[in-house]
DNA sequence: GCGGTTAGTTTCTTCAAGGAACCATCTACG
DNA sequence: CGTAGATGGTTCCTTGAAGAAACTAACCGC
């Protein structure tokens, strides 16, 4: 059968999982998001599929999450990279990298340090309301109904 | 072929991907966190699969993200809740949340809406460093390696 | 003309997703 | 005691996707 799309629903977390919510997408943009943006890079790095990266990646690029380059006339040859709208989705990396240090890092550590530019330390990213600016997590919200309930 | 698994790979994103990074599975979340927390209410809401239900919730519990509650002895019935390891997961809701009615709400507006309840403000997530407390996006940080790096 | 580089595409096999039906356990009721 | 209902899954079957490996295409250098 063919998988369940999760577009049409009225809830954002299911929109944002119709783009991003595969597997190997998240994987891939934290490769692009580092440097490594040729197709053969990323199939290495990864250790996926040529078929599979090829279709996500043109997946990507049609959901304009990424862009596909040419970087050489000739031969032409391509790359990928951001968009604006990609670099927003990295946002969920950062709170995936929190998650994860804290609960699958085991007595090893943090593989990846982060170092805030603002501040120059190694640093977290902790979840704050855009209005009040105090801590702002799941379990302190209720949450409504909006505008675009029904879909 | 057998899908590939992350939880071996030297890096946080991956191995929180290997826990959640099954499409299904953020979404079974977010009903838990809501209050939809039996097998029929989940299957029902979500429109998926009972086999695919069963197996997602029996992986989650096992990934100790919800625990397994009986709520009668007789019969016994059980529903499911969620962990102090699966609520902080549900901070990555939050940031879907944002990207979500940032980028695919259209003109209706966001489906759903968030109130802080320190501020009372309907609200969203804002990314910010635990250390200065300023912005912190993912274009805001390097990236280096740490005592984990090797697994 | 051949080998190398790069970015995919095609073929084949295996396994997972999904739908529908089915099963198990317990209770209430006539 | 038998039947129906409620709840939480399990099993069976079909279809499509994931993955591995080989292949293709376009261009360049020698």
């Amino acid at each position: 059968m063919q998988r369940t799309h999760f577009g049409e629903m009225a809830c954002s977390i299911a929109r944002t999982l119709d783009v991003i919510g595969e597997p190997w997408s998240p994987l891939i943009l934290r490769d692009v998001y580092v440097g490594i943006t040729r197709f053969d890079q990323l199939q290495q790095e990864l250790g996926i599929s040529r078929k599979v990266l090829a279709e996500r990646l043109k997946w990507l690029v049609g959901q304009e999450v990424l862009e596909r380059k040419q970087y050489t006339d000739r031969p032409p040859r391509f790359e990928y990279a951001l968009t604006a709208k990609g670099r927003e989705l990295c946002d969920l990396l950062l709170v995936m990298v929190r998650w994860g240090d804290r609960f699958t890092a085991g007595e090893a550590g943090p593989p990846v340090l982060y170092r805030h530019h603002a501040c120059g330390e190694i640093s977290h990213v902790e979840l704050r309301c855009s209005v009040c600016g105090e801590r702002m997590n799941a379990t302190d919200v209720d949450v409504l109904p909006g505008p675009g309930q029904r879909a």
